[in-house]
DNA sequence: AATTGTTTTAAACACTTGTTTTAATGGGGA
DNA sequence: TCCCCATTAAAACAAGTGTTTAAAACAATT
């Protein structure tokens, strides 16, 4: 949990801070007690809090980038298991996969609540994995689709994804707990977007026609498709 | 913009100043000078910070469901054009229809970061819409849909329709302006969103097949698409 | 061992915050 | 007119904020 030198373990009780509460409502004593340093350290290391703040997002987006790397294909991979495969990337990012992922939730609010650090984070993660997505649809829709239309494809899919991040909470009082535990998790929504996706590009069977996203795991219409 | 009593000039100026910039960075000060009452009209009408924020998430939500009321139907309304008018009042929701919508992004701050008005919100707003959502569904699935099925649709297109307000500083700078202004209006948005959940259900064809959302407002296709 | 530059420490500073206090104001009813 | 009430007003308060200061501790080099 805590690193060794003053600079990082105060990056990363900072991300868990900031990521918990927000900007304004940590403080920076709040920072200084969990990492175990003297207050005095962070203007002494960062300048001043908001300065470390944007410091603390670009290590979070660090960390979370190398946690869940985009996969590369070779070329002969068909162009719904490329979709299939970045969905769960994306839904790994966001959803993470073991513990608190207070490094999504830190890019999250960036992302709700713009500050200096957001240009940066758009530019070197969030544009890459926009076109990556882009290349993909295009790879499946007509070749005279507009632009436009490619993109709004593309922000259908991150939306669905970017959902379940963000109104985690809401959803927790909207569903039931038993269901949420059965049939919400991390691969199954993967799975779900995808075929929803790949359903209105025509490049699937409607869902709903011969029950998609039954509880058979055998099922490998859409699967993980795995080499196999 | 100023109405007479001073409780409610307290109430439009917090709504505003809490949308915003959040409930921790707006100050009473803040709130009173913009609202042009005395710093300690506040704590008299309130009573502290907290309440009057929680008045002001609620006075929010009730202007925001009066602008933009969910229709009713008639009993023979097919369910595709139900799904329509859905997601074209959600989205009118989400991203308002004139001016700056602060009464949404106060909302939305509550889903972001929830707190004690949150409850109220969802089972009082929240909660119908989705059943509405799910009833919609219902009907144009097969019956032995399982329930858990309907609700990831149903998460599938508020998902969608969400994005597009909480991320709309990202989309700012993904995607060029003019293209934002020439496909990116709301009703072209809610006419997308309409489309690739009606395709993944196999209700319309799928997107991509023959040039759906192309520029000509008058395409019928899914416009009241009544039965054809 | 002395010196230099870097890091840590404890204390203080200057300022903003939400809230309280106490007095002033204004308007109806007896 | 006088009194009583609700409301407004200005000032003050106490706690908490980010930041700075100046001294101490440390580590490495000469």
């Amino acid at each position: 949990m805590s690193n060794d030198t003053t600079r990082e373990r105060i990056l990363q009780a900072a991300g868990e801070a900031f990521a918990a509460a927000g900007y304004r409502t940590t403080t920076v004593r709040d920072i200084c007690q969990k990492a175990d340093v003297n207050l005095a350290s962070v203007n002494y290391h960062f300048g001043d809090k908001q300065r470390l703040y944007i410091e603390a997002v670009k290590h979070a987006r660090r960390l979370r980038e190398q946690q869940a790397p985009m996969p590369e294909w070779s070329a002969d991979t068909p162009p719904s298991e490329k979709l299939a495969m970045f969905v769960l990337t994306l839904m790994r990012r966001m959803l993470g996969e073991q513990g608190d992922p207070w490094q999504t939730r830190l890019v999250v609010r960036e992302i709700m609540e713009p500050t200096k650090a957001c240009e940066e984070m758009v530019q070197e993660a969030f544009r890459p994995v926009f076109e990556m997505l882009i290349g993909i649809l295009a790879e499946m829709m007509p070749p005279e689709t507009p632009r436009h239309e490619l993109h709004k494809l593309a922000l259908s899919l991150i939306g669905q994804c970017f959902y379940y991040r963000s109104n985690e909470k809401i959803l927790n009082m909207l569903i039931p707990t038993e269901e949420l535990q059965e049939h919400f998790a991390l691969e199954q929504l993967a799975h779900h977007i995808t075929a929803v996706m790949l359903a209105a590009m025509g490049q699937r069977p409607p869902l709903g026609i011969h029950s998609v996203g039954s509880q058979s795991k055998t099922d490998n219409t859409f699967a993980t498709h795995r080499s196999h």
